[in-house]
DNA sequence: TAAACTAAACTAACCAGTTAGTTGAATATA
DNA sequence: TATATTCAACTAACTGGTTAGTTTAGTTTA
């Protein structure tokens, strides 16, 4: 692999394909084109189709985990759980064709997303879990299912980047854009505040 | 199309494939097998590929919109929204193959799928912002952006189903078990409660 | 001049869709 | 009542287009 640079044509390519057909329905032909590179190049580069399609997960996850830091220390746990959300939404917003990879092998009943799960997705999901149980023990947060309430982060954050194709067309105008964004952004932190808090300011 | 139980049996098999491998992984042959048929059997009822997959999606909006009761008016806007969660939930955990069909569509960027929204998600969507606006009217909600409120209820809710294959492997325990989905349901209303709520019980 | 690459032809497998023919039950006919 | 006819439902085998993956012969580039 002496040319990084075709190769993360490829990869690039690759991965916008997976992400609109899926793996069953992308083609590595049309995906060659898009890279400015012959089929062959495939093959040569990634071997085949699955270790191709893996490769472009692996791409995205190891830059969630990177690019991705931690909240820190000083701040109050419900501070570092917006800091997690915040971070966590910035990602997808930078990375559109990961929800959608996501969410295509989370679907999958094949086992081949098990060390996707866990090698991130387990410590991703942990890492929320515990700031939420810190912030329950603080009494920041009010006591309520920390597991529950990861899952319902993470829906609501992956699935509106996901399906925002579709959502543009339902709410009639494009959701991806900047003010958009803003706009989901405020609204999910501020929802997700709201969920958290005790009910009677005075309690807190 | 003169035996009922064959086409039921073809649409059953082909729900299950698509949602599973999507309308590019499914194969028409494996539908049939699955239906005790003949592939033959799927032309003959159902014409090609793309419409056996369009009767399977049509076949479940139409079990949506019937199943599912509207609230009573009786009920305040807050009550009603509830119910109407509520149904959703109960309707998705009854119809595993539905939440996966849905998001497979959803990431799909073809038009194809236009009409269900026209027909079906749009006005699921408005009637959960309408009873919102109401609710904010009425003085019982907080004045939230009910767009993004009723996209992140539909987040919350579809993805858990969808996602439940992968989430469970995560959390190490079935989450489509009659209990988990009790713990879900509970934790799902519990949070949309508190994320509606003014933030001092006083001032409702 | 060697490695990276292109273009194009090729193959083997796969798979959507077709076809020719069979079955069995209902109905007509003798 | 026995036999012929009809027709929808069905089957097994086939067809032809598509696609993953390979090969080959030649071209560019460092």
């Amino acid at each position: 692999m002496e040319n990084p640079a075709t190769a993360r044509r490829i990869l690039a390519a690759a991965e916008r394909h997976f992400a609109a057909e899926g793996m069953a329905g992308a083609r590595t032909e049309e995906i060659a084109t898009a890279a400015r590179a012959n089929k062959a190049m495939l093959y040569y580069y990634f071997g085949n189709k699955k270790r191709l399609h893996r490769a472009v997960l692996e791409n995205l996850f190891r830059q969630l985990s990177t690019a991705y830091t931690l909240p820190r220390k000083e701040l109050s746990p419900s501070e570092r759980l917006r800091a997690l959300v915040a971070g966590y939404f910035d990602f997808l917003a930078t990375h559109p064709n990961y929800p959608r990879l996501v969410q295509r092998e989370s679907m999958e009943s094949t086992g081949n997303f098990a060390w996707i799960v866990r090698q991130y997705l387990r410590p991703f999901h942990n890492q929320l879990v515990r700031t939420i149980q810190e912030g329950i023990a603080a009494g920041e947060i009010r006591p309520l299912n920390p597991d529950h309430t990861a899952l319902s982060i993470l829906g609501m954050t992956t699935s509106y980047f996901a399906a925002a194709p579709i959502l543009s067309e339902i709410m009639g105008h494009n959701l991806l854009l900047p003010d958009a964004l803003e706009d989901r952004k405020r609204a999910l932190l501020d929802f997700l505040d709201h969920g958290l808090k005790y009910e009677d300011a005075r309690l807190q």
